[in-house]
DNA sequence: TCTGGGGTCCTAGGACCC
DNA sequence: TCTGGGGTCCTAGGACCC
């Protein structure tokens, strides 16, 4: 049977959601009516463009360019910082009123969720709670959203791109052709910058295009990808709206430097610091880790990783850092300059499946120190411990570097 | 004061085994 | 001695998403 998706999208979230807090504290300005972007720090060497109001992006300004980039192009543009609890909680409101119409929600980010309305829809048509969702989400949280309506969630999403802010499209099958097929190859879910230059060279430049291509050469060329992409040209997605949480495929954490640094044993202090905040988190969900990687950018943008197994999955900070510590030694040669830190833990287990063996017992010292350090945590926040002799990560590189 | 941070999935090559 | 070949595991890197 067909199935009966909407996807909602919020409108500008970072932006709308700062917007509605500011205005909640007594703010008189409503920064959705000038040009204002949510950006990072400049002096954190962090400054990208995380949101833009409308205005904004009438003056040229694009997601994800650097906010000097973006003031060059619009000179009264005013910055403001991300504030991720706000976001967070916003996020839960729209899911919370998505959840009146059915449990059957993937929460895809923080401010997009795909609903399958099949065999909820109560006599009414899809287009017509698509509406209501719209107004509502108006009328009784305050933002707007677009939302898309469609016999799958690739048409869904689709559709929810068009035309924006606070619209409601459909994208059915037949509407294929006139809505979808002129629009550049670039609008397609899931084609980036490497792959669109390469569809270019190939004379193909619409998503038209791309579905009325050979689904062999587009195979031989791009392997599974090139399948992929011309079912979604051709609005094919058989995939479901996965409504059940997973589990985390991997967590991980990563910092930019706000200066560089060439100095092992500093990289391998902040290496500590991640691991311990990667570790936290792993025990917070009650899994364990059977893999460890590193992640090194250079001041000149060249990334690389190392990863290894572990002897046996673990939660033990100790146990993540002093792997994450070995990887960053073979890693790091002489003279390089390091910008960012990343510690990622992988192949992820649940607790209760953990392998019984000689050593489960080991390391109880060290998982008495987790297990104090993270009531801690819970009780005063996350930032109140401070490893001993350790200062933060901005303390220790402002104070010690340059 | 130019370029975030957190994810998912795929591919290719080497090691190792039978 | 004329160096097969399939399967699995592991690692490094890359593409994409928001």
């Amino acid at each position: 049977m067909e199935k009966q998706i909407l996807h909602v999208d919020v409108n500008n979230a970072y932006l709308s959601w700062t917007a509605l807090d500011m205005l909640k504290h007594g703010s008189k300005l409503d920064i959705r009516e000038i040009p204002a972007i949510i950006g990072g720090d400049e002096s954190k060497r962090s400054g990208i463009v995380l949101a833009k109001s409308m205005k904004a992006k009438e003056c040229g300004v694009k997601t994800a360019e650097t906010i000097y980039q973006a003031k060059q192009k619009c000179p009264n543009l005013q910055v403001f910082s991300p504030r991720f609890d706000v976001y967070k909680e916003n996020s839960n409101k729209l899911y919370h009123l998505l959840l009146e119409y059915t449990d059957k929600i993937e929460r895809f980010s923080i401010d997009e969720c795909f609903m399958d309305m099949t065999n909820y829809l109560m006599n009414d048509t899809l287009l017509n709670k698509g509406k209501e969702i719209n107004r509502r989400i108006k009328e009784e949280l305050g933002f707007t959203v677009n939302v898309g309506v469609a016999h799958n969630k690739l048409l869904a999403k689709m559709a929810s791109d068009f035309q924006k802010p606070d619209r409601v499209h459909t994208l059915w099958e037949e509407e294929i052709p006139t809505k979808m097929w002129p629009l550049p190859v670039s609008e397609l879910f899931m084609l980036g910058k490497k792959t669109v230059p390469k569809l270019y060279n190939m004379q193909i430049k619409t998503i038209g295009q791309l579905a009325k291509s050979d689904k062999n050469i587009l195979q031989k060329k791009f392997g599974k990808h090139g399948i992929l992409m011309w079912e979604y040209a051709n609005g094919i997605d058989n995939s479901e709206v996965k409504y059940l949480p997973e589990r985390p495929k991997c967590i991980s954490n990563s910092v930019t430097l706000p200066v560089n640094i060439s100095n092992l044993s500093r990289l391998e202090e902040i290496a500590t610091v991640i691991s311990d905040q990667v570790a936290y988190r792993l025990r917070k969900e009650g899994l364990l880790a059977n893999t460890v990687n590193v992640q090194l950018r250079t001041k000149d943008f060249e990334d690389s990783s190392h990863q290894s197994k572990l002897p046996q999955a673990t939660d033990v900070t100790k146990e993540i850092s002093e792997k994450a510590k070995e990887l960053l030694k073979q890693m790091y040669k002489k003279g390089m300059q390091i910008r960012l830190v990343g510690v990622k833990v992988d192949n992820l287990i649940e607790k209760e499946q953990q392998q019984l063996s000689l050593f489960s017992n080991s390391n109880k010292k060290q998982k008495n120190l987790d297990k104090v350090m993270d009531n801690l945590k819970e009780k005063y926040g996350y930032d109140i411990i401070k490893r001993a002799g350790k200062m933060d990560l901005d303390g220790f590189v402002k104070l010690k570097d340059v």
